[in-house]
DNA sequence: TTGAAAGCGCTAACAT
DNA sequence: ATGTTAGCGCTTTCAA
């Protein structure tokens, strides 16, 4: 039989206190020295003589003794951790990037949080300002909204801040982009030199940066080719696959049928090249951002680096956080037009 | 002229202040109240007359505050925070299943901290044990190693933890897993009921335990049908392009040439598809994950869904946290074989 | 080489 | 309704 439970045993206190963990104290008391003897050896700070440091060593082990970080970080003013704004870890474009921002974090020996805003301004700045509180040393964000002000006494309170993809909104930050504009000019461009001239673009909503500068960039090569578009051939709106079949339906049999189409991101081109393999005519394609498996499929498109986007924007990000304190700077990466096929069909 | 510095401008504050942002305490000396009224009404707590709540509200807004939510953390004891440790966020495969642990996070206000360990079993293990020191509430492990005692003095100190897609080692644990036994012999017996028995393995290293288990279904269905599987019909080890390149090649061309298949993992599928491409002879393919596009390149699959799988662990995580105390459970989520044309094929 | 005391910014418990 | 005090677990400072 066990011992009666008198109420003291049962009744928890009423602070967690991490599930009873042990602490520095903890370890001191045991090990018969004090608070900052095991402070010393838990941080390999010099000071501490051999014989000293077994014994810590051993308290330590027999508790199973962990430093808090939560602890340190309230103290030392630096939590070690950067922030990751990012629309849908799920998307294929962004998944390298992330991994790419954490390499740079690990050598500079700091996590990563990240967080999905999923395209809604609301949910990027709660989240912005969510790794904001927990006083992430830096912070990296895809922007879904357009107005960044909320971000001004956090940048202005030191944390770093680079926007990545698209550019911010109605305030002054470092920023790392894509070449939208010349990557999709070069793309379209390339469909003319093809000889199409009915080109359809099919892109994001309007509210998204790159959207809008990929139209821009489809203009003006139509411009340069003196190739006057028409109303039907444009289409912006969500990526969702049921808006863009229908767009391409529209494309490829209306009153003015395009014979060769822009597709304006990753997961435009998707569903495109689905509608595209149900179709009698062959349809030429070309599409911004580079997708697995594009190379067997024959899928022309204009690509951006990921990676190189990700790993650019940490990199800037640690510089600010190492100090540097130049004005804000806006990089601009170069895309690559890579022919498979698709975007070297004649017109129909 | 500006006038001159003397040492005390100059001279910084040895301790950080998070680039001296105001506390609560500056917010309740601006707004002429007590500490704890600020508190009150930044946390939304009831018992502040509207007047004083306004005066504490214009501080917040004059002062620029937010919350240091480290030193919240370091009160309460609670995080709201979970950590993922996965292969490598870059990997088709993670990007869902961790983009669906953030869903299930998200709705329990709780942030997530994610890292890959690249299959390296010490960075794993020095991932997982910094986000213990962090103090996440919670642990989702993708295992890379096959020893999982470092963590048990983190779960009995109450990081709730659970393993996901390879169970863990020398610990008893939550575990959610796809039925890659179950998958695996579903899929080889679908080529042999198509004519097939010289049928090839590629998979990734023997110490993954899907691989091997993946390897046990290929041994059982080759049973099943009476075939017994020659040496170089299984090639296990690095899923990079070049080892599996070679490996298929090899078996193809080999003395006892198969006639098909069966990639074990989404990055062995895209090489063999693209090997398989350059052959003359049309060899059978099935593989196991789903992996975009492969509906129009006619590519069978063994599919996993890796949205569910991360969802199914996060609401496991988040049920201990509520206080679920039960033995550990070992769940597997079924897979689904998906005929599109490459696992239907005849021998050549 | 070692340790005691103060304090990081917040919340819980307890006054008033 | 509001304020005061203590303390979360650590690092910093300074004294021994």
């Amino acid at each position: 039989m066990t011992g009666q439970r008198t109420v003291a045993e049962t009744a928890r206190p009423s602070e967690p206190r991490y599930g009873n963990r042990p602490t520095m104290k903890d370890v001191a008391a045991r090990a018969g020295v004090g608070l900052k003897t095991v402070s010393r050896v838990v941080n390999g700070e010099p000071g501490v003589t051999p014989d000293t440091e077994r014994r810590v060593q051993e308290a330590i082990e027999a508790l199973g003794f962990r430093r808090n970080d939560s602890a340190r970080v309230l103290r030392k003013g630096r939590t070690a951790s950067i922030g990751l704004v990012l629309e849908d870890l799920a998307d294929p474009f962004y998944g390298p990037l992330s991994r790419a921002v954490e390499e740079v974090a690990r050598a500079h020996g700091a996590l990563l949080i990240n967080g999905s805003s999923a395209e809604d301004p609301d949910r990027e700045q709660e989240l912005a300002l969510a790794l904001c509180a927990r006083r992430v040393d830096g912070l990296i964000v895809i922007p879904a909204g357009d107005d960044h002000r909320y971000l001004e006494p956090e940048i202005k309170a030191g944390i770093a801040t680079v926007f990545v993809d698209r550019p911010a909104g109605r305030i002054d930050a470092d920023t790392i982009l894509s070449d939208s504009y010349g990557g999709a000019r070069e793309g379209v461009a390339h469909l003319i030199a093809h000889g199409h001239r009915r080109i359809g673009f099919i892109g994001d909503r309007p509210r998204i940066h790159t959207a809008t500068e990929r139209l821009r960039g489809y203009h003006a090569a139509m411009a340069d080719a003196g190739t006057a578009v028409h109303d039907s051939w444009v289409s912006l709106g969500s990526t969702e696959p049921g808006r863009v079949r229908a767009a391409v339906e529209r494309m490829v049999s209306g009153p003015e049928p395009v014979t060769a189409l822009f597709a304006g991101n990753n997961r435009v081109t998707v569903t495109a090249v689905r509608v595209l393999a149900e179709q009698e005519r062959r349809i030429a394609l070309v599409g911004f951002d580079d997708i697995e498996l594009a190379d067997l499929l024959g899928i022309t498109v204009v690509a951006q680096d990921a990676a190189a986007v990700g790993r650019t924007a940490a990199e800037h990000l640690f510089r600010r956080l190492d100090g540097a304190d130049h004005p804000p700077v806006r990089v601009q990466l170069p895309t690559a037009l890579v022919p498979r096929g698709s975007g070297e069909l004649p017109p129909a």
